[in-house]
DNA sequence: ATGAGCATCTTAATTGATTAAGATACGACG
DNA sequence: CGTCGTATCTTAATCAATTAAGATGCTCAT
């Protein structure tokens, strides 16, 4: 059964207003934006006036022609925009700025950065700032940056801009020690974005991304350094690369690292979400998790905890990044780069 | 370490562009938005020395008090922006419109409707167009409607606009004729939102929402008469209204409802989360699903196959409502009303 | 040769607000 | 009584674009 409502009158200025008050068009703007400006009752006239008529306030674009702010922040997904709602971690990342903005009457502009150079129409003029979730493409970095805003940048650095980071080293060096130490056979990385190609394979050293800036490197070095502690050396060959953080990818993944001989006896990944689709496969290959295999995580999303077993990760603290980010933006924090420790969480998958 | 770039120059006009290129405005004009207006050596020029001086197009919020057109398009979301990055089915839908949007260079501005007529910045005024996900508190509705845009709803129904619905009743129908039939106990109902009480409880006919067009009363109404189809009576008092849709809660129903006596042999819940969270509760009972315990979900969100044991649920198409809502508010499609079968999948929690 | 037709570019009105500066009136104070 | 300050409201410039209508020069058919 749909919903009644009434139609919609003719649109309406601000000088339509002036003009049926008898007033000008500068008091019924300030009767908006500046109180103080104009005696309380012709304010509250103003007001009920333009209520009962149907005005809405003043309109968006031509208010912000003229103040150049417009309440919008830009949030720039590196990556599909699509996959922004997918991705847990950046699911939780958006949640956590929301949070922050919403009550200050910001509203979120959720843009791709893919072929964003490309792009003709501009949105980025309507932003007062942005939120930069992940590394872009070069020219669209320098893009946003020409544009003179404001900017945070999360999960990666640029010089002269707030930034808010984890400790991806710390956190996979805490985990290779310690599950590496219980384990008792070959060991074997899934990682995520280590190479450019977009299939599943096993890394060669030369191929690999050389900046010591991309989060999965930082992984993946914490994961060698933290194993070679306790004396296992892991080789480039059992270091597989994952072109995107998805179910499906991890699946395959570990279905295939799991099948070569000799058989690892510890998955190390860089994301719950590759963990969480390698337990079912080995689940799948009736392989029991941890007796015959061990499994760590990265990242610590609800499901980590919830299903069954419970997945040993490195916590990281997504929501609160997506708040401080905020908070910087917003100038309400005094420091400007912040590192956010992670932590090792040791449950069934790998105890 | 850190990325460099060069940093930004004076902010460019439209206007200072023409002056350097010893053209008009309307020429500059042209170059971006009607490349037949000029002879391409020209406009080749003029794009050229745009780029070369930083100037990034023109400014979108003069373009739009122009024209009255921003390429952004408002997802109004009914519960807190939070929310809805947290909420599976939400995600789904949102991606599902990003898809489709992604591709047609419009940018997706999230807003929550909690609130919303309070609020004063007035973003609306920067959108083509509403994309209403639920229905919103009835001033929040009046007011978009006054705005004048183009509207598509989505869950629920306004007259004279388009929009996209889940055939729910029907789905809750087959889900409960299945498992009711082969449950041999007492069956109890994880419902959500049929209540405005904020906390988990027992239901009373008399405060159920009346309106048909809720999506949980049509759910509800399918569950009953699918059961009263194969002989079992659910009384409303086996009916538990849960609040939000998030683990936790489900977790706190499933548990209350399981440990009362007579404990129930099926859990027909409204939500897959709920299932999700129930199926952990019995876990930590001690019961095993499904020999113990059936259970049943609805929405058939990605974890409800891959998590063990795998869930019976109602599929729903949520990233199909997405890109279909999508694809009306661009006039893509001549039907304006579209309802989308759902389909129960059997699974191990419920076979 | 002439004017119609076309491509190309310019002029200038327009969009809906914000805000500095100015005008007006009124009360207080020396 | 003149003057100063204050509260209140108005005038008008400004923000950065779009676009209809007009101007200009060139080609081509008659």
């Amino acid at each position: 059964m749909a919903r009644k409502v009434k139609k919609a009158t003719v649109k309406l200025t601000l000088k339509d207003m002036a003009d049926r008050l008898g007033v000008s068009t500068a008091t019924v703007s300030n009767a908006f934006n500046r109180p103080n400006q104009l005696s309380r009752d012709l304010r509250e006239r103003i007001l009920q006036e333009c209520h009962s008529s149907g005005y809405h306030g003043p309109n968006a674009a031509a208010r912000s022609l003229r103040t150049g702010k417009t309440g919008i922040i830009g949030v720039f997904i590196s990556n599909y925009l699509a996959y922004s709602f997918r991705d847990p971690v950046a699911q939780q990342f958006l949640q956590g700025l929301a949070e922050v903005f919403e009550e200050s009457d910001y509203s979120m502009l959720v843009v791709p950065s893919r072929d964003h150079v490309k792009q003709s129409h501009g949105y980025e003029s309507f932003v007062d700032g942005f939120i930069i979730y992940g590394p872009p493409q070069e020219p669209s970095l320098q893009r946003l940056i020409d544009m003179r805003k404001s900017i945070v940048t999360v999960d990666f650095e640029v010089d002269g801009y707030p930034a808010v980071n984890i400790d991806n080293y710390e956190g996979a060096l805490e985990c290779a020690r310690h599950a590496v130490a219980a384990a008792d056979g070959p060991v074997t990385v899934l990682g995520l974005r280590l190479l450019e190609a977009n299939r599943i394979c096993r890394i060669q050293a030369e191929e690999l991304f050389d900046a010591e800036s991309i989060i999965t490197i930082q992984r993946l070095h914490g994961f060698i350094d933290g194993a070679r502690e306790v004396g296992t050396e892991i080789p480039y060959r059992q270091v597989f690369h994952i072109p995107d953080n998805t179910h499906e990818f991890g699946y395959l993944a570990a279905k295939e690292a799991l099948t070569r001989s000799p058989r690892p006896r510890l998955l190390l990944c860089m994301s719950d979400r590759i963990a969480l689709a390698a337990m079912q496969a080995a689940r799948h290959l009736g392989l029991r998790v941890p007796e015959d295999l061990r499994v760590t995580g990265f990242d610590d999303i609800p499901e980590a905890s919830t299903q069954h077993p419970t997945l040993t990760t490195v916590h990281q603290q997504s929501i609160d990044k997506g708040r401080i980010a905020a908070e910087i933006y917003q100038g309400r924090r005094s420091e400007k780069n912040v590192l956010l420790p992670t932590e090792l969480i040791t449950r069934e998958s790998c105890p």
